[in-house]
RNA sequence: GCGCCCAUCGUCUAGCCUGGUCAGGACACCGCCCUUUCAAGGCGAUAACACGGGUUCGAAUCCCGUUGGGCGUACCA
């Protein structure tokens, strides 16, 4: 590099989330562009949290939020539970600050103590609502001497602060994203920066911590982008240096351009793409006994995913391409790859909306890539928690279910797919049956029953310690229909069902070489007992 | 209402700045192949420049307008 060149500082951007117990898909996506801006050009990310307005206990409010991004792999330099040289990080402890900033802004003329009575600032607002005009303050009740402070507060009044706007002039944001953004000045309202009980609202608690902390790249959703000017106005105000901004656009609901929003479960669920994700991952949670309310649990919120058993990387670079793309045909980047190639202004303008089977589709690549012991490792807390393995797995238990996840090959999705093979891990004579199935591959299947009983004296009469592998297996059924000369078609349904219980899953060798041969015998002889009930009577449970 | 933002296949997008390609890729869908089921995989097909005016030999690309959508307009964030 050239030393006589100035090097950039490195970026400072942050993230602030507010405490509200769970972390929302579309602020992963604002946080990750941040957090590979910041990577990408050696600089800090910040997580400052945004508990103004916070009612809820903050450690149980923040804690999703934190453990969301540990588990994407999103790790700050600065901020919520670390530190850093800016402390505090929670606005709730930074008020001195703000009031401090509002007295500033008071003292120098940009802001005014309002008088106004709610009702009356009402008035203004309808009467201005039905004059077809934008709403801008009279500013009759502003207490700008301390005359009219003192009759003011004769009439039994109290006091916002309020931005005094410019009247005039044309206020222009230069967006990394969305270019040169002009809005005229006199549109925008006096904001009230600070309550009349003295607390502080979010543009000027946002404002100061940017300046104090030195934030240089304001990265953050769309929504934001009409907030600018007044923004803008307190960094004048507070003769502090503007960062610059950049505007991303929303993640929105499937198949429309409204912002995503977890409180809308209900309508998503009817479109059947959202819906199958969504079964997809209760599935999953009802198997390990979570009470999972739409509160709590859904595709919207970051735990959804987690808990189902998703792959951090394969969500990372989904969101990654929501509004950013690197060329015309690169759609898997490695964390790395994203850090290294990551820019501004390859992000779009447009809202994208969600995609639930693109998702999956990443997913499944990603989990495709990764060897069977990788799987494996995924897969164990799962089979742990239902406790169909000890925790830790004896190494007999390891190997099981090492030999169940190779099987499973591709069919293991996410890794919460692994309780969908309970049959290999349910005693023997617990095994139940998909009736429907059963009927129809063993019970009115001509000649099943009969194929079931000679091959189950068949696998009765190998010597003991026969190879059962899955190889030897396929060689013991291809004799047996050959010698009846059928083929393999004639038996597999019919063994499947009395093994495995359902009519889909691995292939059939593979799932007996699972099982082992006394537990195929054991599932036969069960199976053929059934098979002689008839459909309707009580079976076995 | 007013202000701002946005607009390419169903969806995510490339191309737009620096006009000229059968408008490219991916996901989904559909069909075929493979196959003991289910997945996976292979091959193939359908599918888009919101509309209307300009400018130009030529417009997805530049300009104007229209329409549609989104966001904001709180003593919320």
């Amino acid at each position: 590099m050239n030393p006589t060149e100035a090097t950039p500082a490195p970026p400072r951007v942050r993230f602030a989330p507010s405490p509200t117990g769970y972390l929302h898909i579309g602020g992963v996506r604002t946080a990750l562009f941040n957090w590979l801006f910041a990577r990408r050009h050696g600089g800090r990310f910040i997580l400052r949290v945004d508990d103004t307005d916070s009612q809820r206990n903050l450690a149980d409010a923040l804690a999703p939020i934190l453990d969301g991004f540990r588990w994407l792999g999103i790790d700050w330099d600065e901020g919520a539970d670390i530190g850093g040289p800016h402390e505090p990080y929670y606005q709730s402890q930074r008020l001195a600050l703000y009031q401090a900033a509002a007295e500033k802004l008071l003292a120098s003329g940009v802001a005014y103590r309002d008088y106004a009575r709610p009702e009356e600032t009402q008035t203004e607002r309808a009467e201005a609502e039905a004059n077809k005009v934008p709403y801008l303050a009279s500013r009759r009740w502003a207490g700008e001497t301390a005359e009219d402070r003192a009759r003011f507060e004769a009439e039994g009044r109290t006091f916002a602060v309020r931005l005094k706007m410019p009247r005039t002039g044309t206020c222009r944001i230069e967006d990394l994203v969305r270019g040169t953004v002009e809005s005229e000045w006199a549109a925008e309202a006096d904001h009230v920066i600070q309550r009349a009980d003295g607390t502080c609202l979010y543009h000027l608690a946002s404002v100061v911590d940017d300046v104090e902390m030195g934030i240089t790249h304001v990265i953050r959703a769309e929504e934001h982008l009409p907030n600018t000017p007044r923004q803008i106005f307190i960094f004048e105000g507070l003769e502090a240096p503007l960062p610059a901004f950049a505007h991303l656009p929303v993640v929105a609901e499937p198949g429309s351009r409204v912002k995503l929003s977890k409180r809308k479960l209900d309508k998503y669920l009817k479109n059947p793409e959202f819906a199958d994700l969504y079964q997809h991952g209760r599935r999953i949670a009802d198997r390990l006994g979570l009470a999972a309310t739409p509160e709590t649990f859904n595709p919207v919120i970051t735990d959804f995913y987690r808990i189902a058993g998703f792959l951090p990387e394969a969500v990372l670079n989904y969101l990654l391409l929501l509004g950013w793309s690197l060329d015309d045909h690169t759609e898997i980047l490695s964390p790395a790859e994203q850090i290294a190639h990551f820019t501004l202004d390859r992000v779009n303008k447009a809202a994208a909306s969600f995609d639930p089977k693109k998702l999956m589709s990443f997913q499944e690549k990603y989990m495709q890539a990764l060897p069977v012991d990788e799987r494996l490792r995924r897969v164990l807390p799962f089979v742990e928690t239902v406790g169909w393995v000890a925790t830790p797995p004896s190494p007999a238990e390891l190997e099981r279910v090492r030999g169940i996840v190779a099987a499973a090959a591709d069919r293991i999705k996410v890794a919460g797919d692994i309780l969908d093979y309970d049959e290999f891990f349910v005693a023997d004579e617990k095994l139940a049956w998909d009736e429907k199935a059963f009927d129809k591959r063993i019970r009115s299947a001509a000649g099943a029953t009969e194929l079931l009983a000679a091959l189950r004296s068949e696998i009765a009469e190998l010597p003991a310690g026969a190879d059962f592998s899955a190889p030897a297996v396929e060689k013991i059924l291809g004799e047996f229909v050959a010698a009846r000369s059928l083929g393999l078609g004639a038996i597999v349904h019919a063994l499947r069902l009395a093994v495995a219980g359902k009519p889909i899953g691995f292939g059939l060798f593979d799932i007996l070489a699972l099982l082992g041969r006394s537990s195929v015998l054991a599932r036969i002889d069960r199976a053929l007992v059934h098979a002689a009930t008839p459909p309707g009577a009580i079976g076995p449970s």
